[in-house]
DNA sequence: CGGAAGATCCACT
DNA sequence: GTGGATCTTCCGA
């Protein structure tokens, strides 16, 4: 598989929630956390988005224009990061999706670690790689094996810290997709078809699709 | 102002 | 399968 490097155009988040959701599997999250370390890079191949569709979606963190400190970042234009702090214990990461104002967004909730995974392992606080699936495979996980965290809410998609690269796009017929996880109070927006993941993938969040 | 629940993960049974 | 960790926000008193 050949996988570019090339970063995402301006306009890649700037379309709804639910397509960028479905078009960032496959894409590349790269992190370099400083620029005195270079070799501390880390590239994550995205497995498993979910799509959150702002003030019409009662799962959204924006449903009904709700603004609190937590999510300014989620009502930037589309192509910033939203990273929020959840359960007193984790971190997950979204690509805000869509027009400003809008609070769409893309939660990322599994990656594939291509590079680095020795200095993954070690984030995780782990002694050896786990079996597959354990090092990103969930949106908490993701976010401590690429040392993601508040300082990097806000951020634009192409800060030097944390960016995505085009990677190579998943074919549809590839494509699982199904309800969200987690979000049963959300009553009829708890249904809706908006977790996408590649098909048998076993870096897959539980339940696998 | 207190209690409850959350876009989660891990240890334990 | 269940419960604990313990930050952020919501809701009812």
């Amino acid at each position: 598989m050949s996988l570019s490097f090339k970063p995402v155009s301006a306009a890649f988040a700037r379309r709804s929630a639910k397509v960028v959701a479905r078009d960032l599997l496959g894409r590349l999250i790269v992190r370099t956390p400083n620029d005195s370390r270079p070799a501390e890079r880390i590239v994550a191949r995205i497995i498993e988005t979910e799509a959150y569709l702002g003030a019409p979606d009662r799962a959204s963190h924006a449903w009904n224009n709700r603004r609190t400190p937590r999510n300014a970042s989620l009502y930037l234009p589309g192509g910033h990061w939203y990273v929020y702090f959840i359960y007193g214990m984790h971190f997950c990461v979204n690509l805000v999706a869509g027009e400003a104002e809008t609070g769409g967004a893309a939660l990322i909730r599994a990656a594939e670690i291509v590079e680095g995974a020795d200095i993954a392992v070690r984030r995780r606080g782990l002694s050896a790689a786990p079996r597959s699936g354990d090092l990103a495979g969930g949106p908490g996980k993701l976010c401590k094996a690429l040392a993601i965290d508040r300082a990097m809410d806000g951020l634009a998609v192409h800060d030097s810290r944390l960016w995505l690269a085009m990677g190579q796009r998943v074919k549809d017929a590839d494509v699982a997709t199904g309800p969200r996880i987690g979000v049963g109070y959300a009553r009829q927006a708890a249904t809706w078809p908006l977790r996408f993941a590649i098909a048998g993938h076993p870096e897959m969040s539980r339940p696998r699709l």
